[in-house]
DNA sequence: ATTAAAAGTAAGTACTTACTTACCAAAGTA
DNA sequence: TACTTTGGTAAGTAAGTACTTACTTTTAAT
C-alpha cells in the first residue's frame, strides 16, 4: 500500500525495459486491476529513462525512420502519448540518445586506457589494449555501433559528434605516439595517419563483421583476445624499423636505435 | 514522325535517369504536349531499367524502408503506378536490384584480377592488385557499398548473398594463397583466415570511412595506389616469415624456401 | 483508317504514421 | 476528506504509405 516511488523506480531504470514489454502482452489478457492497462506505473523520471533505452534499442535495429512511435511506445509498455508526453517529437528523443550516449561513460579516452604501458614504450601492450578495449566496448554495447552505423548512412549528427568526440581523439593520440616511437628508431618511417588507418580498420571491420555480417561466425571464430593480438602482431611487425633485409643489406648499425623494439618481447 | 524504337529506347537507357528527373520537374510549367505530364515516353523495358536505376539510388541513400514508392516514380519521372505495372511490389523491386547487383559485371572472382601477379607469387602486386580493385570499385559505385550497408542493418537478403558469393570466396581465395606461401616459406606461421580479415579491414574500413564518414578526407587524403601500397606493405612485413630474429637464432637454412620473399623486390 | 497492345495518368483505397485532445485514476498533501 | 498533482489512457486527426482501379494517349501493325 505505501510502498514508496524507490521501490518502483529501481525496478523502472533495472530490467524495466523487457519486463515492460511482457507485462504489457500479458497485461491485456490477465491483470484487470483498473481497465484494460497492465503496466506498472512509474515515476516520471523512470518512464523517461526507460522510454529512452527501449528507443535506443530499437533505433539500433531498425534506424531512425524504420522506427515508429507505436512501437516504442509498446516495446516500453505504455501508450503513445506516453512517448510524447516526454519526448515533444521523435526528433527530440533521437537527440536525447546522442546526448545520452555521447556525454555518458561510454568513451574514455584512449590514454587512459593503457596509460602504464604507454609509459614502459611497450608498443605491443598499448596496442592490445586499445584494440581489446574496442572491441569489447562493441560487444558489449552491439546496440551503439549499429545505432552508430544508421547515423552515418542517415547523415544524422551523431555520427559527426561521435566523429569528432572520438575518433579524431583516436587519431591524434595515436599518431603522435607513433610519430614519437619513430623518432626513437622503433618504427619504420610512414605516415602515422595511414597507420592508424589500417589498425584502426582491421578493429573495427572485425567487430562490424561479427556484429552486422558473420553474426554465426562462420568464416572466423577467434575471442577478442587473439584477435587483439594477431592484428597487433600483424601491424607493429608491418610497421617496424627496417629489419632483417635493411640489416643484410646496411650492416651493423642497430645500437643506434633510442628505444629497443618491442617486438623482441614476442613469445615472453 | 517514324522515328523507331531504337532511338528512343537509347536515350532511355542512356543518360536517361537524371533527365527524366529534371524533365519532370521542367515539365509541369513548359511542356504541355499533351496534358499534365512531361516526361518522355519510354519503351517498356527502358522505364524498368530507369525506375531500378533510380530506386537504386534512393534505397542506397536513404535505405529500403526509408524510400517511398511515390519518391521513386517522382525522381524516375512517371506516377506511382508506372512504378507498381514494372514492379508488383516495393520488395520486389528490392530483389530486383539484388539481382542486377550481384549477377551483374559487379565482382569479378578475385583470382580474375591479378592473374599474372599470382602465377609469379609476387605478394606485393597481388594484394595491391586486390586492394586497388576493391577500392575503385568502391569509388566508382558507391551506392554499392551504401546499400550493402543498409541492408547487413535492415537484415535484408542482398547482405547474405553479397556474403556468400562474394565474401567468402575472397576468404577461400586469398587464404589459400596465403597457406601456399606459408608451404613454401614466404609467410609466417598464422591463420590465414586472420590475414585476410585484418587485410580487407584496412581496405574496407579505409573505403567505408571515405564514403561514409570522412567524406572531405580532413583525417587522411591519399591516393587509392597509395593506400593499396601502404596497407600492402604493412600486411606483408607483417606475415612475412620470421625476419632477422629467426635468421639470426636459427642460422642457415635459407635455401630450404620455395620462393624467394617477395619483399626483396620493395624498391625495384 | 482501324484496331490492339502498350505506356501512361488521376484519383482513388485501406492502412499507417507522427502527434493531439480530453479525460481518468492513483499518489501525495492539506 | 477534499484537493492537487502527475502518470496514464482511449480515441482521435491530418498527412503519409503501399498499392489499385478505371481511364486516356501513343505507337505500330493490319
Amino acid at each position: 500500500m505505501t510502498r514508496t516511488l524507490e521501490t518502483k523506480g529501481a525496478r523502472g531504470s533495472g530490467g524495466g525495459g523487457d519486463a515492460a514489454t511482457q507485462v504489457t502482452a500479458a497485461g491485456g489478457a490477465t491483470a484487470a486491476v483498473t481497465h484494460a492497462h497492465g503496466g506498472v506505473r512509474m515515476a516520471g523520471e523512470d518512464r523517461r529513462k526507460q522510454i529512452l533505452q527501449v528507443a535506443m534499442r530499437l533505433f539500433s535495429q531498425r534506424g531512425f525512420r524504420g522506427t515508429t512511435t507505436k512501437e516504442i511506445a509498446q516495446a516500453a509498455g505504455v501508450s503513445e502519448a506516453m512517448v510524447f508526453r516526454h519526448y515533444a517529437n521523435k526528433e527530440e528523443l533521437y537527440s536525447a540518445i546522442i546526448d545520452h550516449k555521447a556525454c555518458a561513460d561510454n568513451f574514455q579516452r584512449p590514454c587512459d586506457i593503457v596509460p602504464d604501458a604507454l609509459a614502459r614504450r611497450d608498443d605491443r601492450a598499448v596496442f592490445t589494449g586499445l584494440a581489446l578495449a574496442m572491441m569489447r566496448h562493441h560487444e558489449h554495447d552491439t546496440e551503439f555501433l549499429r545505432l552508430l552505423t544508421h547515423s552515418a548512412l542517415e547523415g544524422h549528427e551523431l555520427a559527426n559528434m561521435f566523429w569528432d568526440r572520438n575518433v579524431r581523439g583516436m587519431y591524434d593520440f595515436l599518431g603522435s605516439y607513433i610519430r614519437d616511437r619513430q623518432r626513437e628508431g622503433a618504427m619504420r618511417d610512414i605516415d602515422p595517419t595511414i597507420v592508424v588507418r589500417g589498425f584502426l580498420g582491421m578493429v573495427i571491420h572485425h567487430s562490424l563483421n561479427n556484429l552486422l555480417w558473420d553474426t554465426r561466425r562462420l568464416l572466423l571464430d577467434i575471442t577478442n583476445e587473439r584477435a587483439a593480438e594477431e592484428f597487433t602482431e600483424i601491424l607493429l611487425r608491418g610497421i617496424a624499423a627496417s629489419p632483417a633485409a635493411s640489416n643484410a643489406s646496411r650492416g651493423g648499425e642497430k645500437t643506434k636505435q633510442g628505444a629497443p623494439l618491442s617486438r623482441g618481447k614476442k613469445k615472453k
